[in-house]
DNA sequence: TAGGACCTTGCACTGAGTGCAAACTACTCC
DNA sequence: GGAGTAGTTTGCACTCAGTGCAAGGTCCTA
């Protein structure tokens, strides 16, 4: 389980990637930086970025892999009533609670910048597809029930960052998640009235 | 209000184009079809193209000019009764029944490819930003809750759309639709019980 | 320590998207 | 009807994202 030479190498890269591209987007704006510029900052080659990296977006977006981990277990965690619902919300405002540092730098970045209000739902894609993995996992014969609680929660994240101010501590984006999230339900499909 | 000759050339330039663009791509493939290629097919050269389209995909997603118009007067009519959620479901089902035909050639072709699927958001971005209007000017003074409206109604839309079996008829993503839509309710936040 | 797996890098290429300036076309107002 | 103006088309030259390939370097394993 210990990092091989190797692993640990191409995790300091990846790592000196993100950290010069945020820091360079964060000093002039998304488009005025080049993937030379960042490769450069990064002490990397160009063609080395594209090999971590598959577009500029991703520098800024793609998850750290250790967060993929952290994902993983939340949803593991996470507990089984019978309002899948509820479930999703229990982890949604775990892992807004829990903080992944270096995500809140993105977070206030994007929130910040103009020129990035296009991606706001990049911001929060690996979120979404780890809530479809296990949403999948739970109702693997109704494809439309189980995409119906990802996409919801996704979109409701989404506009909690879209209306959080990124000037107010990160407790204010917290508090939005957790009014959206209260304000929708979703129920299975086909368990509908009206 | 009728057309001006340049009016009138103008739009047929734009059809032009969308439907050289959807015509060459789903013949080849998004990849595989550069904007030479289409601005070539449609009679037109390369830079007006770019006159007309931000970007390629644009030139497969943008709403026709007509569109928007009909998208505008579809939320004037809308019923407004105490349920914001309940006369938002109104409009999608209204817009997704009435079919504008351009778009569901669009739908489909998207539907069936496979390099396509990163883009479903984009499908009924247009749907989404008529709703956020609609919702923004119905609560002006809450944000939060004018945006969770449309953009829940734009993920139930996305879910039915990538449920859809692109080779069954429209009625049959109609019926997704309207699952989708039932199955999700939205309150307004600060109203909600636990 | 030799061979293979994996990683980095340079090079050359395609194609998206942009700024500019010149030619062209439709509209307007006299 | 004709001169001026505003909007449109186009070519040209440029930047930069992203890819394929092949040569060299580094780590790992037997």
């Amino acid at each position: 389980m210990t990092q091989s030479a190797r692993e640990a190498s191409r995790l300091a890269t990846w790592r000196a990637l993100r950290e010069a591209t945020v820091r360079l987007v964060t000093e002039r704006g998304f488009a005025a930086v080049t993937v030379d510029d960042v490769a450069a900052a990064a002490g990397t080659s160009r063609r080395t970025f594209f090999n971590y990296f598959p577009t500029k977006t991703a520098a800024l977006f793609d998850p750290d892999p250790e967060l993929a981990g952290r994902l993983e277990r939340l949803t593991e965690e996470a507990p089984v009533t019978g309002d899948p619902w509820a479930d999703l919300r229990w982890i949604c405002a775990s892992f807004v609670r829990w903080g992944p540092p270096d995500t809140l730098v993105v977070y206030r970045l994007v929130a910040a910048s103009g020129e990035l209000r296009d991606y706001p739902v990049q911001v929060h894609r690996h979120v979404e597809t780890a809530l479809e993995a296990w949403a999948s996992r739970r109702f693997p014969d109704d494809p439309l029930g189980a995409r119906l609680l990802s996409a919801t929660a996704g979109a409701a994240l989404g506009v909690a960052f879209l209306t959080w101010d990124p000037a107010t501590p990160a407790e204010e984006f917290v508090r939005l998640t957790d009014r959206a999230l209260a304000a929708v339900t979703v129920r299975r499909p086909g368990t509908e009235e009206t």
